[in-house]
DNA sequence: TAGGCCATCTGGTCCT
DNA sequence: AGGACCAGATGGCCTA
């Protein structure tokens, strides 16, 4: 970053007779300005501004708003990058079965939800029958099958759940299997071995790296950072 | 008012 | 040089 520029204060680029005024813009320096023969064989004249090409004499104005451009372009982009985000993660809120009253998940409650949901389906494809898939996730069973698909939960963390989202007016969960349940536990699904998926959850996020080095795997979850949550969408 | 969730900005790092 | 990706910081909004 510190050979990013190089400025001069005197002698050097003057921005304000400049006609290329724009200090970020190198479109002056496009290659059809020059002739073959000039890349060639160039002169001693053009070796001289060829060499100085690469760190042009840039006044400190026209570094800032170099550097403005930039940030502003890199925002530009991580913006975009993070609506792509975000729209992948509502195809996959919508491949999820959920609820028909429950309220959009947390972006963290989609990648739990998805990846316990992929791991129970993976569970259950060696074992279904022709008909109907039943799949046990945690808390939660979804029984998928020719006459449509159901999700009903066995404990009342999904009340719980809801009654989060929806507000106090929702407090009656609508459904059957909820009223009947006497309490809901809490439970740390992270360390409870016996529910939550047992090899999926690879401490290997700080390991990402870059490159073609090591394979790209589903990040770890965050137990430290949710704390004790009482969501099913955790604690599948 | 505290806490959770989210979008955005920002600087760093790596890759092309 | 610029793009992609990432993580930390920040501020806004909402809810209990």
């Amino acid at each position: 970053m510190s050979s990013e520029y190089s400025f001069c204060s005197e002698g050097g680029f003057d921005e304000l007779s400049s006609s290329s005024d724009s200090g970020f813009d190198v479109s002056f320096e496009s290659p059809k300005h020059e002739s073959p023969t000039d890349a060639l064989f160039p002169t001693a004249k053009e070796e001289k501004r060829k060499k100085s090409r690469g760190t042009r004499c840039k006044s400190p104005t026209q570094v800032l708003r170099l550097k403005r451009n930039r940030r502003i372009k890199a925002n530009d982009r991580e913006r975009h990058r993070m609506h792509t985000l975000n729209d992948a993660l509502e195809r996959l809120r919508l491949a999820l079965p959920t609820f028909p009253e429950d309220t959009k998940l947390t972006k963290i409650e989609t990648l739990r939800f998805a990846h316990n949901y992929i791991w129970a389906l993976s569970q259950t494809l060696g074992k279904s029958e022709a008909g109907e898939i039943t799949l046990n996730v945690g808390n939660v069973t979804v029984s998928i099958g020719e006459n449509g698909n159901m999700i009903t939960s066995s404990t009342g963390s999904c009340a719980v759940a809801a009654q989060k989202r929806l507000g106090p007016a929702h407090s009656a969960f609508p459904y059957p299997q909820e009223r009947f349940m006497p309490e809901w536990q809490e439970y740390d699904c992270y360390s409870d071995q016996s529910i939550s998926p047992p090899v999926q959850y690879q401490p290997c996020y700080e390991q990402r790296v870059y490159g073609h080095h090591s394979p790209h795997v589903l990040p770890a979850t965050h137990h430290h950072a949710m704390g004790h949550h009482t969501n099913m969408y955790q604690c599948l």
